[in-house]
DNA sequence: CGTTTATATAAACAACCCCTGATAAATGGC
DNA sequence: GCCATTTATCAGGGGTTGTTTATATAAACG
């Protein structure tokens, strides 16, 4: 399954959203997503199966908990494609100064 | 439709990777993809559709001819939500200013 | 041990997407 | 006007994917 697949489906893609925050167990990302979605405890499962096996997502169990973490690698399989192939450099480069000034002096003057 | 689900397509990237070099006509794209991928030439002709229809192309009529062009804003879509919530910016960001100071320098001096 | 809690798996089903083959529409050339 | 070319649309079938309900597994706790 290509990553553009896996991140196809909304579900997922919050999920991954969730993940960004930091490592989350399996029950409070269910709960969330559960009420956003409407969906059953076995279907965020499921999801999170895909997450996993396509290498999206690791899991560290503790006890019964499986504490989930997003994996970079996948997502920038994504991103390098949509650098190779969105051919809009000149805009982006222009963005991506900004917010590599933007993040060097929040680095150097710490909220 | 989210950006996603369209590039979820292989044969909708591959039509978008061909559209990176610039317009093109329905069935010059038609040809590539129907050897490479063995369909018809409405299969190829319904996922056009779906990229105009999306907003990822755009279409110039001539005569009976239909020239793609790939529009840029909803890629931008989707790299916004990878640097969003895909936690590299450290790499990342190391690796546009590579990008960027290349860039620079050939603009600076052209090939 | 028996029960509860946390999570995953299995079976069945429905929805959706993509494909093909046939055909339409519109332009171009003779 | 007639035929060829280019591209789009339509009707229908097939396969993948996501969902639910029910159940399994496995640890924690009394």
């Amino acid at each position: 399954m290509h990553a553009f697949d896996i991140l196809g489906d909304p579900v997922r893609r919050r999920l991954v959203e969730l993940l960004a925050d930091g490592e989350q167990s399996a029950g409070s990302l269910t709960e969330v997503v559960r009420t956003e979605f409407g969906i059953s405890q076995p279907a965020v499962s499921a999801h999170l199966r895909v997450l996993r096996e396509s290498g999206f997502a690791s899991v560290r169990a503790e006890g019964t908990r499986r504490w989930y973490a997003v994996e970079t690698a996948p997502l920038r399989e994504v991103s390098d494609w949509v650098d190779r192939y969105g051919r809009f450099w000149e805009q982006r480069v222009d963005a991506l100064e900004t917010e590599i000034r933007r993040t060097r002096r929040s680095r150097r003057t710490p909220s």
